[in-house]
RNA sequence: CGGAGUGUAGUGUAUCGGUAACACGCUGCGUUCGGGACGCAGAGAUACUGGGUUCAAUUCCCAGCACUCCGACCA
């Protein structure tokens, strides 16, 4: 790609409104832009860093034997009362009417969407497991739509639903997208807590969240240092918690007895037990092993992956911009050319990016007539990690390499630098 | 929804009871080219909206709207 054709252009500064960080950067950096409120568009950056994201979600999830599809998002009434949802979530919904008078509503989750598809299809307890997901757009009405993309009313996010014969082997797959997750967290490069959690109006059963540790977080999450079990800040203050957890845990594991800390954290995905209540409103059933008619255990499973991305800027930033990694970043290199003007740097740099692109490496090309200072300021904003220079000093077998991480310049040989970028 | 803050050119700011200035960005020409270069010449604003006070309002007052932050809320 070259810089010179990316839309948007970088910005000086950032919106003067905005205090959290990922605000900032991504704002700055052309990765997205807002519309309103907690709406944003990704930009051409923003989309390539969730799209990155959802590659990493797609294949771990496909390994638990997941299939993917694409569910609607304007939902008719009708399907949302059968489990009484209309109304108990009446706050996040965004509802509206069409000019007959019909009710919809724009998708907030998709349980009751699944479900409808699931019973229409599912004959035998053969069926089961049946696990599908997707990636799309929710829509919550949040009261309050915060720092920059962490918190917004429309969203992407990926939705996993499952459904098995019976409770063991819900248990199981359950466990198996938990690992699955923590994979994709460490993937992605981030390091997790998975807590224990209210599930709000979605559900009464157990769930579990996934914390990032963040100072721009909303969430406050305990854990121990020692052997990292960690607790939701909000579950010590429910009351409807069945099995009371020491209050203890707030200084000294009650696993290991180790070091408990408090951090502000980022949720940047939770999983959800549901055993067959929804199946039970929703009339959805199978033919079991017995002959006889039975309700599936359900489960739902969910990454908000626009919320990822902001969650990384948060967690990886300095001074000077956004540092993403290997697996977020839009593009795996950023070139830059030093004296552009000059035909020969032009010609070396042009060959350079070509043999790039055969050896299957994405790169970002400074092409822009502008000085050399203005591309380095930017190539830090922007945090590919990993930057090339050429320049007078430079020759056709040997560049400059330097990592958004680190100061100091390496050169490199083109031969090895290809190497080190393709693993 | 309660509380606070902010609305002036594309962006960030300044100004002031007498119709708006600067920087960046943008356009043209030339010179530059290793950490946000420089010169010259340009374009770009009904000062968020609506009321009120006043001879006169971008400026003061009121209301509304928008955005940000705190709280409530939050798969």
């Amino acid at each position: 790609m070259l810089q010179s054709k990316l839309f948007p252009k970088t910005s000086r500064s950032a919106p003067k409104d905005a205090e959290s960080i990922n605000h900032k950067y991504l704002v700055r950096g052309g990765f997205i832009d807002q519309l309103m409120s907690g709406s944003w568009t990704l930009l051409p950056l923003g989309y390539r860093v969730v799209d990155k994201i959802n590659k990493i979600i797609r294949e771990e999830i496909d390994k638990t034997g997941a299939q993917e599809v694409l569910m609607p998002l304007l939902h008719p009434k009708s399907v949302w009362n059968e489990t009484g949802r209309w109304d108990k979530a009446d706050s996040v919904m965004y509802k509206l009417m069409d000019v007959r008078g019909k009710d919809y509503v724009l998708s907030f989750t998709h349980e009751e969407i699944v479900l409808d598809l699931i019973r229409k299809h599912l004959k035998s307890y053969s069926d089961l497991p049946l696990a599908l997901y997707h990636f799309s757009t929710k829509f919550r009405n949040e009261p309050r739509a915060r720092s920059g993309i962490l918190r917004g009313r429309e969203f992407i996010m990926k939705d996993l639903y499952s459904a098995h014969a019976d409770k063991k082997d819900f248990e199981n797959y359950y466990e198996r997208v938990k690992e699955a997750y923590l994979k994709i967290f460490e993937r992605i490069g981030f390091e997790t807590f998975v807590t224990e959690s209210g599930g709000g109006v979605f559900t009464d059963n157990f769930s579990h969240e996934f914390q990032v540790v963040a100072d721009g977080g909303e969430d406050t999450i305990y854990h121990c240092k020692k052997c990292g079990w960690a607790f939701n800040e909000e579950v010590f203050d429910a009351k409807e918690v069945k099995e009371p957890i020491d209050t203890k845990f707030k200084t000294e594991c009650i696993k290991c007895g180790g070091e408990v800390i408090k951090d502000r954290s980022i949720e940047v995905g939770n999983i959800f037990s549901f055993g067959q209540s929804y199946c039970k409103m929703m009339n959805v059933t199978f033919t079991d092993t017995e002959g006889k008619n039975n309700f599936p255990y359900f489960g739902s499973y969910g990454i908000g992956t626009s919320r990822v991305m902001g969650a990384w800027v948060e967690v990886s930033h300095d001074q000077k911009g956004i540092i993403w990694s290997k697996a977020t970043a839009p593009f795996a290199v950023h070139l830059i050319e030093v004296a552009s003007d000059k035909q020969e740097v032009r010609k070396r740099t042009q060959k350079l990016y070509d043999k790039l692109l055969s050896s299957g490496i994405e790169v970002l090309w400074d092409d822009r007539q502008v000085s050399a200072g203005e591309k380095f300021n930017d190539a830090d904003l922007i945090g590919i990690p990993y930057r090339l220079v050429v320049s007078e000093k430079t020759n056709d077998n040997e560049v400059e390499l330097k990592e958004r991480l680190k100061e100091e310049i390496e050169m490199i040989k083109v031969e090895d630098l290809i190497k080190r970028l393709s693993t």
